[in-house]
DNA sequence: CGTAAAATTGACTGACTTCAAATTCGGTGG
DNA sequence: CCACCGAATTTGAAGTCAGTCAATTTTACG
């Protein structure tokens, strides 16, 4: 059979960072039903037009989670790479309180809330699995939160393009030598809590220093050492805990 | 049977809060063995000293989530009131990269990993509260980032004295006229990416405005409108969505 | 009561913002 | 291939919000 050819890989790639899971749950995550849709630039999943109901997984291009505030400035709570779930809060509450909106043209795959529910039902590794992802992301916002709270903007930048690298390895997206980074100038200032001006005056510093290039959507870290201690970056918050065995109660122990 | 009395009841309010327990969840998670530690201020949970493999649930006093930077700035993360669980990544992630320390005296129920374990594994239905429960903590810290990303200093404390109301109602400690807040205007600070100075002459606005009054560790909210308008407040983060079944299968659609 | 921590206040500094204009880039149609 | 156009980037100058430093007062608590 060709399960493993689904458009759903990326997620599984995603959950088995962090848990482990059997061929059964593989098999059945990968069977789920879905809609690939494509999505342009510059648009907001699930505002108002996408039927409710249903989360989705990203499959292609970049996305932003982001909320707006009433004095017009945009903070970007987080970034969304290939694989990563979107929404699965969205069944949760009823309104979302911060809107994902695509950086660039992509492709989402639509998953019913049902087709999702049957899932964990039926497979609570794979709950759990869903529940550690939760815990990741609750970790990496925390690390944005120290971020834009406490770090110098050369830090802030540096730290945002840190964890870029790293997560686009993770998924198989690229490494330091090069990966895609199709944000503007202002995009990163919205992640970083700077204005694009400051973004821009920062970037030329890092390049300056032979620390990163960024040329046409695309990064090059040059001086990792230098980078990654200018910024203070400890890639343990993105990694699961190492040296344990893969069974399901050493991988959630609670 | 006493088990409403357990010491664990503030936890079960907690979830309570968002999702639906059956007698038997309830029962289960008020019956979980627990040893109370009475911790003095200012030192930390977790931290070398206490036995690995425990997680525990915050009964009395206050305490925060920081990081500390290597420039010896901190940023606090979150702030932990009776019946915030604590430690439940620590199994998850081999060290934890930030520490939990108690800003107040107070005492916690130390949970053993392995009973938390087998409880989940014997109640789905808890293992859902559960995840619902990160769920909330990650919509929380993404407030947070947003908090200290973009809102200007006076907005940023008015935020976290709205969300700390509603987190204090929440839990039955308090309301608008007075609940209790024992933190320095460092700790503030440090939650909002600013300077105690700084926090201090914010305070004093805030106060001259009729806003708010704070004294010996006690936050009275005068004027909610105003306070709540100023910091861009909208409740819904800390909210469960409303007005739906308190079927499993709705509370948790995924 | 005595002491240390916390709060308060003032003067000065600096990192980042704001405003504005010039240049480059990227995609599109001729 | 080139001309075009809007978006993004880049640069400069001036302004501001919040930080830093330092001294004083108040509070908490044994």
């Amino acid at each position: 059979m060709s399960l493993s050819f689904s458009g759903l890989e990326p997620l599984a790639r995603k959950l088995e960072l962090h848990s482990y899971l059997s061929q059964a749950d593989r098999d059945a995550l990968l069977a789920l039903p879905f809609l690939v849709r494509p999505v342009p630039a510059r648009t907001a999943l699930f505002r108002s037009f996408d039927p409710s109901g249903y989360s989705c997984v990203l499959l292609e291009g970049y996305a932003a989670r982001s909320k707006l505030l009433p004095d017009g400035s945009r903070q970007i709570i987080d970034l969304l790479l290939r694989g990563d779930p979107i929404g699965i809060e969205r069944t949760l509450f009823r309104r979302a309180d911060h809107v994902v909106e695509m950086l660039t043209r992509g492709k989402v795959a639509m998953i019913a809330g049902a087709e999702l529910e049957a899932l964990v039902a039926a497979h609570p590794n794979l709950l759990r699995a869903l529940w550690s992802e939760t815990m990741f992301g609750r970790s990496i916002q925390r690390e944005w939160t120290i971020n834009v709270g406490r770090r110098k903007a050369p830090a802030r930048v540096a730290h945002l393009l840190c964890e870029m690298v790293v997560r686009h390895e993770q998924q198989g997206l690229g490494n330091r030598a090069s990966f895609e980074l199709p944000l503007t100038q202002g995009d990163l200032a919205d992640c970083t809590g700077l204005t694009a001006v400051h973004v821009n005056r920062v970037m030329r510093i890092l390049t300056e220093d032979r620390l990163v290039r960024r040329v046409r959507g695309r990064v090059a870290i040059h001086d990792w050492e230098g980078l990654s201690n200018l910024a203070d970056f400890d890639r343990h918050y993105l990694d699961k805990r190492s040296a344990r065995s893969a069974s399901i109660h050493a991988e959630m122990p609670l």
